[in-house]
DNA sequence: CAAAATCCATTTGCGTACAAACAATATGGA
DNA sequence: TCCATATTGTTTGTACGCAAATGGATTTTG
């Protein structure tokens, strides 16, 4: 019997492993967004949504609910910062903290690019039926 | 009638945006690689892969086997050639071409980590069932 | 054949990502 | 209270990832 077995080292393929595939997939999604939303990276906007969700909160706290380690979403935030997007000031209850708060451009671009975002959502999910889609996300989420 | 409809926009919430969850998974699927093959990322990986299922292949070339573009590519054969897994030569019939292949310390290399690379794959798909599996990675491979 | 279009590799610039180290500040427990 | 510990924000260094521009080689096509 020489026969590989199923799990037989030699079956790897490169291009049918879930990493590989999952990065491809990012990347469709990346193209898409900068299509539909070339003003603003999907990090930023992602901060800014939760900036808009949350209201007034710590720079690493929003790091926290960006999935964003404290480096990554310092970067991201002056970005923001220099679009205009975000007002800071310090915490008066914690020396450390960089208290953020989104603008009131922050609040017009939130609102006028939610309708993309979605859209966004949608064209990354068009190759799927609509049951595809929801067993799709529910699978993805039990991957995190 | 007051009821938003199903479509409202209202209704986002970036935690329920596919491009969100994607990132996420890929961190934790980056984070499994770099504890189970801290020698080398999950890019260099590929390309070390590409690279021995191919056999002799231009830079570029590699570069669209593994999905990445021209300036990518470029530094992760730069760094793989500092480790010592890859040789270069000019194409003696295409004087634009640069010829690469794997060393035999790639091929060491690359048999040592198929395992380890396996293991990754499976750690990442840990959550699911093995039907859920499988069906992941068919609607995960529509979306590419 | 010659001009136009394409392809190859490289460079620069910008934007994630994360590890590691740091100083300043808070906080919990002995 | 004082000290160990943790948290906050910052910086540095390394590594993708892509757009855009460049110079040189090859192919296409008129």
């Amino acid at each position: 019997m020489t026969a590989p077995a199923a799990t037989d080292p030699i079956d790897y393929k490169l291009d049918d492993q879930v990493g590989f595939v999952m990065r491809r997939a990012n990347q469709r999604h990346l193209a898409l967004f900068a299509s539909l939303i070339p003003e603003l990276t999907p990090t930023q906007f992602a901060a800014l949504a939760k900036l808009c969700e949350l209201g007034e909160i710590s720079q690493n706290a929003l790091g926290r609910a960006t999935a964003m380690d404290a480096a990554t979403i310092k970067g991201v935030v002056d970005r923001l910062r220099r679009k205009g997007f975000v007002a800071d000031k310090p915490d008066p209850t914690d020396q450390r903290r960089l208290l953020l708060k989104p603008t009131a451009a922050a609040w017009a671009a939130y609102d006028r690019l939610l309708p993309r975002a979605q859209e966004i959502t949608a064209s990354t999910l068009a190759p799927l039926t609509e049951g595809e889609r929801a067993v799709f996300l529910l699978l993805l989420r039990k991957l995190t």
